[in-house]
DNA sequence: AGCTATTGATAACA
DNA sequence: TTGTTATCAATAGCT
């Protein structure tokens, strides 16, 4: 009612026929581009209205479409002097894009993408691909995370080892302090003595003199 | 529900891109036609296929609009045409062998081979990964044996309605034949009544008549 | 320019 | 590849 089938013939009313050239160019135009973007094509387009207006589209370079044109067209018999190289070329391209769509795929539906493509066999072989790879993931992570925690546990255990020296010589050394000095100086009330540690430990280190800080220790998982 | 709304992007899968490729091409060339008969246009298009095969459209000659087009384009120094495919040529096969590498390493990793190239903090991104496709794999997996059940429930269903319409049937005939023949014909004892139909369904339905089995049937879980 | 009713194109399937 | 059909997309006729 609103609107009727047009007849392809040039429409003669001025006005409407400039619409359309404009609407349906633009239809053209993004035709074009989603063509080459689905199917990985190149594609160029160009229009010259009727009143010699110049329009063009191209997925790519329009100049580069149009020279790889006329190579094409005016090249027919290069394609038998050249070929050789070109043909291997293509050949080498073809099996590369196959592989890489395969592979895709592959990715696609390890990653739990395109799963209806698949048949219950297949799933089901997916599902047993997918657990094995989680279970050895996991265990790879929490060797890490053990290896990490041994090596942290090891750092403090040296550090604990570092600190009980130190609170020895110190001790010395406050010693002869006394028998040099007299008993003047200041000496420890307290000393540090935990030598164990263990992967949840939580220690801290410190001298009674503020100014006099040895170590300070903290561990702990996540 | 038997055509969906696509994506503007790469059809990953070959024979549907090729499909589509062949009707979208022959879409546009029929919209440049139009456009060039209702607007009295000249219109052009040239169409690299990705494996590079060449089509192309246009409401003239192509080489006149060509010509056209360059004419218009001032200042077009024509680099050697062979090189310039041989350039994109290199340059395709370079990122598509790059693309390659790195779609069979992230191919590898999520089928947990060569963990050890990752950090900790890749670890745990795969795992997450995994663990989800995992999900989505054992979902799909549930839901196509869901509506294989379903689909078996139903066909169930529909088996045991005709099998009591049949026992329908043979009662009229047995009547009528007991009001035509007198009482000597056998009838049958026991009429099959069951109606109901569940997924774990294991039902048999003979008549005593070992020669006039009407229908068996049984369904049931794995 | 916008706005719909309608035609036209086409994705999925066979 | 070709054909079919249910949907989606383009656009003709108006404002």
């Amino acid at each position: 009612m609103m609107r009727e089938k047009i007849k392809i013939k040039k429409i003669d009313y001025l006005p409407a026929r400039q619409v359309t050239f404009s609407k349906r160019r633009r239809g053209i135009f993004k035709k074009a581009a989603e063509l080459s973007v689905l199917c990985e094509s190149e594609v160029a387009v160009v229009i010259f209205s009727a009143t010699g207006k110049l329009s063009d589209y191209s997925s790519s370079s329009i100049k580069d479409v149009i020279e790889r044109y006329e190579a094409r067209t005016n090249g027919v018999e290069k394609s038998d002097e050249q070929s050789l190289e070109l043909q291997l070329d293509n050949e080498n391209h073809t099996k590369l894009s196959t592989e890489l769509e395969e592979k895709n795929r592959q990715l696609r539906q390890m990653k739990g993408e395109d799963l209806e493509e698949l048949d219950l066999d297949e799933l089901l072989k997916l599902e047993q691909l997918v657990e094995a790879t989680l279970v050895r993931v996991t265990e790879t992570k929490e060797e890490l995370i053990m290896s990490d925690i041994v090596a942290l546990e090891k750092k403090g255990t040296e550090l604990v080892e570092a600190n009980n020296q130190m609170v020895v010589l110190r001790e010395r050394m406050v010693m002869l302090s006394k028998r040099n000095t007299g008993p003047a100086l200041m000496e420890p009330s307290e000393s540090a003595t935990s030598t164990s540690c263990n992967s949840a430990l939580s220690l801290s280190l410190e001298d009674d003199c503020s100014d006099d800080v040895i170590l300070s220790l903290k561990l702990g998982r996540p």
